[in-house]
DNA sequence: CGCAGCCTTGACAAATGTCAACAAACGTGG
DNA sequence: CCACGTTTGTTGACATTTGTCAAGGCTGCG
């Protein structure tokens, strides 16, 4: 993999603090990818080969069963993706498509399982990682069987909000039918609950987001840092 | 701690490998304590100061939220609960209550981060641990978006049997209230959907249950490997 | 311009929750 | 061991939530 892009990788929590040498043992055989959108980096069901970074673009992990699919999540760079699943040498659970033009570095599985055991920097940087992923997840499955779908649009647009900057005026980086599908829902039924959040204050133009009531939507939605806040 | 009871935590992968004086020095300071059923162990929110150990008995973890609760899962012995947070020294994202009378060990969470930076053995089981219950927590996701309650119910019941040996006739260990919260549906539709098993050859009496048409079953339930195995 | 995909809307259907009533199971104290 | 009260499970009637289908408008792009 070029030199040049290490040091973005390197800056990442789950690799800044491990030995030089196994930095760069890990990387061996690694290598840069550019993709175009739409591109099924991932099938589910298959061994994990390679750790994922996303250093450019945008990734959707997504799940299929029966007929049916829906969005688990969307990576943003610079982050890690299947780290689980590479650890313990298991098959994927998700599947991954670029949603833009992206570029992705790819690790052998092999790699990491390997400089895990040399490097215990690394391997605590590790156990950071999967537990916040971990208490990630547990945060979802609370979101999911506690809350309505309008409720999770709420907390949602909250969310979404402070990751903007916390401005009134705001933009959905998402399409709305992925929307739809990462908050379990339909298409249909988000465009309703859109309408069924004005008289809270939100109003909507497109990917265009505004609150004029903070305090009205923040008094239905009830968000929680046992269920919303990034990394508690 | 009493050293009789050493034996049966120090079997657990979680412990096995470590050294031995690790191992003692992180039973250190660590009780056995015996609770009568509908104990609050963990209230959410609270820091978590101790990694628990189920010896005996079973412990529901579950999550509140504005008025309503929903029960997560269910700890059954020899596990441990509450490791993310631990490590983290985040606060607990879920309660948890004794579901009968129950012996726990306490681990004071300071001695796992501690013991966890001295031994590597330790530190690699943890991420095993962290790992699997990651992909678990993912299964989760799945099966509640993927699913309707009728589908989670059908798969349940195959997991059910499974655990309890694979032939026609088992029992539920759960309250039907409970399972139907861990279901996420109400005790009322659980009702519902039993019966409306029935044309899949699904019969139920209090808590057995006689499945009198496996295939049929299966061919409704379709379960997969990627939601409903319990460890890859 | 014209096609394709996304978003929205309306009408309707299915899934799920709520409330009330009652029966069955359980636990406790006499 | 029984009587009693409490909890749990079931059922029916109904309400709400959510999904489905079909149609039409809008947008972006070749």
């Amino acid at each position: 993999m070029l030199e040049s892009h290490h040091p973005d990788i390197r800056k990442l929590d789950l690799f800044s603090e491990m030995e030089e040498d196994n930095f760069i043992s890990l990387m061996h055989a690694s290598y840069l990818q550019t993709f175009p959108p739409q591109i099924e980096l991932i099938l589910e069901g298959e061994p994990s080969d390679f750790l994922h970074v996303v250093i450019d673009g945008s990734v959707e992990l997504f799940a299929r069963w029966n007929g049916r699919e829906t969005s688990i999540t969307i990576i943003r760079p610079i982050s890690t993706f299947i780290l689980a699943a590479t650890l313990r040498n298991a098959p994927n659970l998700m599947s991954a498509r670029t949603l833009e033009k992206s570029r992705v570095v790819l690790i052998p599985s092999a790699n990491v399982r390997r400089v895990f055991d040399a490097d215990n920097k690394f391997a605590r940087a590790i156990v950071t990682e999967l537990a916040t992923g971990y208490r990630a997840s547990i945060k979802k499955t609370k979101d999911l069987k506690l809350r309505t779908s309008l409720e999770r649009l709420a907390n949602y647009l909250l969310r979404q909000q402070t990751r903007e900057g916390g401005h009134p005026v705001f933009e959905l980086q998402t399409e709305k039918r992925r929307l739809a599908s990462y908050l379990s829902m339909t298409p249909e039924n988000l465009s309703r609950a859109f309408k069924a959040l004005q008289p809270y204050g939100v109003t909507v133009d497109g990917c265009r987001i505004t609150i004029s009531n903070q305090s009205d939507l923040e008094k239905f939605a009830r968000p929680s840092p046992l269920i919303d806040d990034k990394t508690t």
